[in-house]
RNA sequence: GACCCCGUAGCUCAGUUGGAUAGAGCGUCACCCUGCGGAGGUGAAGGUCACAGGUUCGAAUCCUGUCGGGGUCGCCA
């Protein structure tokens, strides 16, 4: 729609200007700011955008072209509002669908969480924020994988390995001698528990054990790991990666690396040159007793996605893993491919209060929060939403107990109730939103015009979002877009007036665009509350 | 010390590409039910956009510096 209006003005500025959103409403819908151009000709602004308004005021879209200082603000005509609406109640759920202007295959990793524990909250927000881009970016045209990268090898499989074989043996009355480091938390004891009953006794008894417990204990970990997902409503992944199976590889890797100069050897240890690319110091990739490190894996993991072809690669980290991301875009310039093509987001820290209390959250004490209590004490819905209406990379702070709240400061109950209410009036009167597609709109109120060019914004919201990376902007939208139908519907009768017709048009109009808009951040609309 | 994120109303946070009078929720106060869903709506109070410079027609937004809060700095992941 923006981009429509910019065109129009192209023949007589040389480029399609700025289309600003005013946030004034007296301003009209659009304004356009002439203050660049005005200067280039060293001409008076304002008398710039008079001359400007009117080579256009004759258009059929516009209803009111108004010269305001070095601004020339634009009201859209009913006739064009209406062709608009037409296309919503067409397209219904497929509207805005492949708009992105460039579309681009895009390799997206998100949670890639250990399996060596349930999913945490800080998770669970790099869960929800990754499917929402997901989803985001697949109805803009794009085509975008979604991969989870199992860390199935290593010193943390062990130490789920371990923890389980002394939590087992607690639970025999074996004698148990607990190390500095092993996971603690109510799960290891009942998914021990589970292996007692599962694989009986006998891997307790002696340390041969853990082995067979870790493997075992990483799957178990790994399916509950999957109903957390699910739990949650996120997307189901298109591919698993397993760290074990893909560092099958390794040599082939090392090899290149070397050829490349990338890797030396000192102290019996291989390091990774990465300060040759901006990274503070270099890296061990494998160490004296020849064992690799994570970074090992890593390497061949991101060799193997940039092999892939994709034209972006966009991972989702936790922000404690910042420090990582210079030694892993060393390595692939190393390889040959190019750094910038992978783009890391970083999702901030999420505290959980609960009546002003602070609830810590720390994986190896056993004391975070999990996904599933969070889930199951505040619904799915409300918490993707509260994950949804703040940026990734910013602190993230909020009381539980207001996500339960059945009001307008849940927002996940606010834009249901404004899109069942729709609904209710549609089942009232036992009609499609399309039947009123022939209906003409000439009669409308300054409210409902609003309404409509509001929602006609989705797509450009949509398109903000997936590039800035923000899914937050189209739920700050929806909640804006509810508000307006709410204080809408508080003082204006549809049923029974002259109007009928027009207004359920209007407001069948912003029901498509709340479902939809709910559907992409992962919600399911309600039909009534 | 280095690097990353943040600093906007009492609290939690939005603020579009730099654009006109700075926004929401919670909390406080005052209102609106003869109504299609009041689980809603309207209004009031509440601001040195951390601070200081700079860039320009114009800065919460971009740049530099300072201060403050959080995070990371492993041959864990």
């Amino acid at each position: 729609m923006k981009k429509r209006v910019a065109e129009i003005f192209k023949p007589f500025l040389g480029e399609e200007p700025p289309v600003n959103l005013p946030k004034n409403r007296e301003f009209g819908h659009y304004a356009i700011p002439v203050f660049k151009y005005a200067k280039a000709q060293k001409r008076n602004p304002a008398e710039f955008a008079r001359e400007l308004g009117e080579k256009v005021v004759q258009r059929e879209e516009f209803e009111k072209v108004e010269p305001v200082g070095g601004f020339l603000n634009l009201t859209l005509s009913q006739k064009f509002l209406d062709q608009f609406a037409n296309r919503v109640l067409e397209e219904g759920e497929e509207f805005g669908k492949g708009s992105a202007p460039v579309k681009e295959s895009i390799l997206l990793e998100y949670i890639s969480a250990n399996p060596t524990g349930p999913l945490h909250i800080g998770h669970g927000r790099g869960a929800v924020f990754g499917d929402a881009l997901l989803r985001i970016g697949r109805h803009l045209g794009h085509k975008i994988v979604a991969e989870y990268y199992v860390n199935d090898a290593g010193r943390q499989i062990y130490l789920l390995g371990l923890s389980l074989w002394l939590a087992g043996r607690e639970e025999l009355g074996l004698p148990v001698e607990y190390p500095e480091e092993y996971y603690r938390g109510e799960y290891i004891k009942e998914l021990a528990k589970g292996g007692l009953k599962e694989l009986g006794e006998e891997p307790f008894r002696n340390e041969s054990g853990v082995e067979q417990l870790a493997e075992w204990g990483k799957d178990k970990m790994l399916e509950e790991i999957k109903r957390d997902l699910e739990a949650m409503g996120i997307t189901p992944f298109d591919n698993w990666v397993s760290e074990k199976e893909i560092f099958t590889r390794w040599e082939e890797v090392r090899q290149l690396l070397e050829k490349a100069g990338a890797l030396y050897e000192k102290d019996g240890k291989v390091w990774l040159k990465s300060t040759q690319f901006g990274d503070d110091k270099d890296r061990v990739v494998i160490r004296e007793d020849g064992r690799p490190t994570y970074l090992a894996g890593d390497i061949v993991y991101h060799w193997d996605k940039f092999r892939r072809g994709f034209d972006r690669y966009i991972n989702i980290w936790g922000a404690d893993h910042h420090g990582y991301i210079a030694r892993v875009k060393s390595a692939i310039k190393f390889l040959g491919y190019d750094p910038a093509k992978l783009e890391i987001l970083l999702a901030q820290m999420v505290k959980l209060l609960k009546g002003g209390e602070p609830f810590k959250m720390s994986k190896r004490a056993g004391n975070f929060i999990l996904v599933r209590d969070l889930v199951e004490e505040v619904g799915a819905d409300p918490m993707r939403f509260i994950f949804l209406t703040k940026k990734p990379d910013t602190h993230l702070e909020f009381d539980i107990d207001q996500l339960s709240q059945q009001d307008s400061s849940n927002p996940a109950f606010y834009i249901n109730y404004a899109h069942a209410r729709i609904r209710s009036i549609f089942r009232k009167i036992g009609k499609e939103y399309r039947d009123f597609i022939p209906v003409e709109l000439n009669s409308l109120g300054e409210e409902e015009k609003a309404l409509l060019f509001s929602a006609f914004q989705l797509p450009y919201i949509l398109e903000e979002a997936f590039t800035h990376r923000e899914p937050h902007r189209l739920t700050n939208y929806l909640y804006r877009l509810a508000s307006d139908f709410h204080s809408y519907y508080n003082r204006t009768r549809i049923l029974e007036t002259p109007e009928e017709a027009e207004r359920l048009k209007v407001v069948a109009v912003i029901a498509t665009i709340l479902k939809l808009g709910l559907g992409l951040l992962g919600v399911t609309a309600k039909e009534r509350m």
